[in-house]
Order: C-alpha cells, then sequence, then structure tokens
DNA sequence: GATGGCTTGATATTTTATTTCAATAAGGGC
DNA sequence: GCCCTTATTGAAATAAAATATCAAGCCATC
C-alpha cells in the first residue's frame, strides 16, 4: 500500500526513538506500554484503529482492555507523537513529532493510505479565516479525502 | 446560545421550504420522516447527536429505532441538507442546501456553537494544497476549535 | 521503607453506528 | 384501477468505539 517501498522497520525504529529522547527532555514517562502502542500504530502506515492496537497488543500476552489502550493513546496524542484521524475514527504516527502541531492530512480513499501536510501556508490560511469569522484559534483539524498518485496509474 | 436572538422558527421553516423545493427539483422524496428529522436537526442551532434527534423523534409517539434515524440523516447529508461534524459525531443543518458543497466549520469550544463556513478562497487553498501533494481532490471536512466573538466578551 | 502520585488492570457500561430481514408505501406500465 | 417493481420504514439484534469507576501496582523521593 505504500508509495514507495521503504525500509519500515528503520521508520518505526526512528519514530520511537525520537519519541524516546523528546520524553527525556520533556520528562514525561515513556513507558513500556506507551512504546509498544506507538510501535504498533506505526507498524501500519495506514490509520489503525484503537481495536486493531488492542488486537495487537493482545497477541501472545493476556488479553488487555480498551482503556489501556485509549489512555496510551491519549498519551501519543498529548506528546504529538500520533494523530486522530475523525473520519475514520483512527490513528495515525506523526511524521514530525519534534513540533507539535494540528494533523492535517489527504487521505487516499483506494488505498487508505495518509499524507500528512506539515504546510505552514495552510495552516496560516486556516487561522486567518478563524479570525475573520471572530473566532480565536485553538486547534483544527483538516482531512481531504481524494485518490493518490500511485492509486491513479 | 445563539450569537443573535433572531425567530428560530422561521429559521426552521425556511430550511424546510428550501428542501420541499430542492426535492421536488431533484424528483427525490422528501417524506414526512425526513421532513421531521430536518426540522429535530434544526430545532438546535448546535451539533446534535443522532441519539438526540431518536429522542425527540420519539417523543409522543412509539419509538423509533436507530436505523430510522440514521437513514433520515444519511438522505439529508446525501442531499446536502445536514452536515455531519466529525469531531463532535454530530450533525447541523446546512445553511445554504442549495449549493452541494463541503462543510466548513467553525466550533466554538465554549458555547458549543457552529458557524458554516461558505468561502470559496478557503475552499481553493484546501483543493490546491490536494493537489500539490499528489491526490486528485474529492472531498474535505475542516473543523476548527476556537472561541466565538460572543463568549469572548 | 513509608508516602504520594502516576500508571496500569479489571469490570462494567455508555455511546455511536450498522446488519439483516420483514412490512409497508409509492410510482410506472398496462 | 390493478399488478409489479422499487424505495422506504419497522423491528430486532449486534457491532464498533469510547468511557467511567475502582482496585492494584510501580516508582521516585523523602
Amino acid at each position: 500500500m505504500l508509495n514507495h517501498k521503504h525500509d519500515h522497520d528503520a521508520c518505526i525504529e526512528t519514530a520511537l526513538e525520537s519519541a524516546q529522547k523528546i520524553c527525556e527532555e520533556r520528562e514525561t514517562r515513556f513507558t513500556p506500554l506507551r512504546q509498544r502502542v506507538l510501535e504498533l500504530v506505526w507498524s501500519k502506515h495506514e490509520p489503525i484503529t484503537a481495536y486493531e492496537v488492542l488486537e495487537l497488543l493482545s497477541k501472545g500476552q493476556k488479553r488487555v482492555a480498551p482503556p489501556t489502550v485509549y489512555r496510551a493513546l491519549d498519551f501519543l496524542i498529548a506528546e504529538g507523537f500520533v494523530h486522530r484521524i475523525e473520519s475514520l475514527n483512527s490513528f495515525v504516527g506523526c511524521s514530525d513529532p519534534a513540533h507539535k502541531h494540528q494533523g492535517h492530512f489527504m487521505i487516499c480513499t483506494k488505498c487508505r493510505n495518509v499524507t500528512e501536510m506539515n504546510e505552514s501556508s495552510l495552516h496560516n490560511v486556516i487561522e486567518n479565516a478563524a479570525k475573520e469569522n471572530g473566532y480565536s484559534y485553538e486547534n483544527s483539524i483538516l482531512e481531504i479525502a481524494g485518490v493518490c498518485e500511485n492509486c491513479r496509474n
């Protein structure tokens, strides 16, 4: 499903390492459970549901309960390591965890692949739209559905 | 909760009338159930959940089942009379049902009021962002959380 | 090694949404 | 009008997603 074949194990490892580093800096606790959940979220490039994570997490060990997964996800989202895709009730690893930010996404309706857009210009437009409508800006979600380049060929 | 007091009954009536007219043009069936559900969605200016609609719909008559509500909502969304707010699992009446479009919203985190943005400039920016990322554009959701003018005063 | 706070476990429940099949109603052709 | 087809609604069950609550465990610090 990926646009380009790549060493996905390395990709996961990088995500875990930078999360580790950031937690040390912030003095937040990157516990084994949280590490494992982040790893599982990254195990697919597509968005993954909380209950899929639960399934994977339960393999080869005692079954965990939903709150275990949701709490870990809450932590990972709060730290900015994971984003929630509202329109899919799913979660994806953040491609740029060092800078806390809102997730703006492209979602391919064919392969379900997700591309995170980290363009500040887009962010500015959105923030301005809020102000023009008389709202203070807190955060935003943008989820664009379309077909990715790969799937159109 | 409304920014300005206004004649909300008239507001509902207008929405129902224009929906009626559009359905006649499109030759789709604006049945009593669908009319009633649209009316109930408009009965709050805030987003309303499917189960709140269900409660209201069940008052003074035999209790309806969830699919009854969801099917009516599906129709109303397909016709563009109602939008779904993903981040709230809720529904709002569309302010411009004559033109099918994506919903782009401001959501006040204090009063829960929602403002629909019908700016084509914003739409263009979003559509362009998709293209720049190699995606064809199908549709999009934009939900901005902030505090509305009213609540800041 | 006791204390207090954060983290996880465990159970139950709530909220949101869909599947499936049956019954009913509406419109088109004769 | 009557039959036929299709769309709509009813009804029951279930699935999917998320949360509330309280107990137990871990860990840093004193």
